[in-house]
DNA sequence: TTAAATTATTTGCATTTTGCAACTATATAC
DNA sequence: GTATATAGTTGCAAAATGCAAATAATTTAA
């Protein structure tokens, strides 16, 4: 069978095409990193500056950055952590929240038309085995966390 | 069920980690970019500048910037198409050679690692898997071509 | 309880990456 | 042979990056 990094390049290089450009939502034209601070925003309870750039992998300070430009778009909320001043609680706005649904939709909807292209049983079994990967990388130390050496 | 795009994004979230500074090679520090242009070229037969950027994904300036650096480091050549100069045929050096089987034996051992966490059925299930998808990728006009509308 | 060390976040650069528009050079059409 | 199209490069100017240093709040330890 073919070289298992072959199949693992093409897969990340489609879903890197499909997230590209991913969004225009709200009449807001979303990059790929804000997209991605959206959602993990959105996903995590009230996460810190901190927890969210570990969670993507991103410098601190580059995060810092980019979390004011969407401060000032408007689409989240920076609040201090009364229990710790420090720290700054990060949130979606109404509008964060909207574009966070937006693209979610987006999204399922590229996918459920890439799946369209299987039958039942086969989407089944991707879906599973994703799930199955997921889980795998998540035990890998190796990698797959935040950057490693 | 989750929300299937939560699926992907955590799975190209990972890999995006995997990636990631992922290649040191011959004493060189190998980006992203380049280890994909690296691939690519090695994948395509006599592929010219177009080619390669079309199948990243990248706008032809930036690319051919990047192809100017590589060939800095030795590791990628160009030579006009002696059917149309105004062409240039990409290929790798012996250098190019040597990184681009260093990155990929790289990944597969990270690949492997991964999949170490698994039986045996479940690993030819999700690389099964992974081939569907990638199928269903491809027939998708939808997106996971080029950058798309 | 206060000085020292630690932690969370921001700012100051300096570098790199990006992409549009404009350019050069070759090839094709009429 | 002029006009048009195509492949690739360069000139900006904007954006993204990341290290080092600054700020501000908290914890540790004497």
């Amino acid at each position: 069978m073919e070289n298992i990094r072959e199949l693992f390049q093409i897969m990340t290089r489609r879903f890197g095409f499909l997230n590209k450009n991913c969004c225009t939502a709200g009449g807001l034209d979303i990059s790929l990193i804000q997209s991605h601070i959206i959602y993990e925003i959105d996903h995590q309870f009230k996460p810190s500056m901190q927890q969210v750039a570990e969670a993507l992998g991103t410098d601190i300070t580059t995060f810092s950055r980019q979390v004011q430009s969407l401060i000032k778009m408007n689409l989240v909320k920076k609040v201090p952590d009364p229990d710790d001043r420090r720290v700054y609680i990060l949130s979606l706005t109404v509008g964060g929240k909207f574009v966070a649904t937006t693209i979610d939709q987006q999204m399922n909807a590229y996918l459920n038309e890439i799946f369209s292209h299987m039958n039942d049983f086969e989407k089944e079994t991707v879906l599973r085995s994703i799930k199955l990967l997921n889980e795998a990388m998540a035990k890998s130390g190796f990698c797959c966390t935040t950057p490693m050496g």
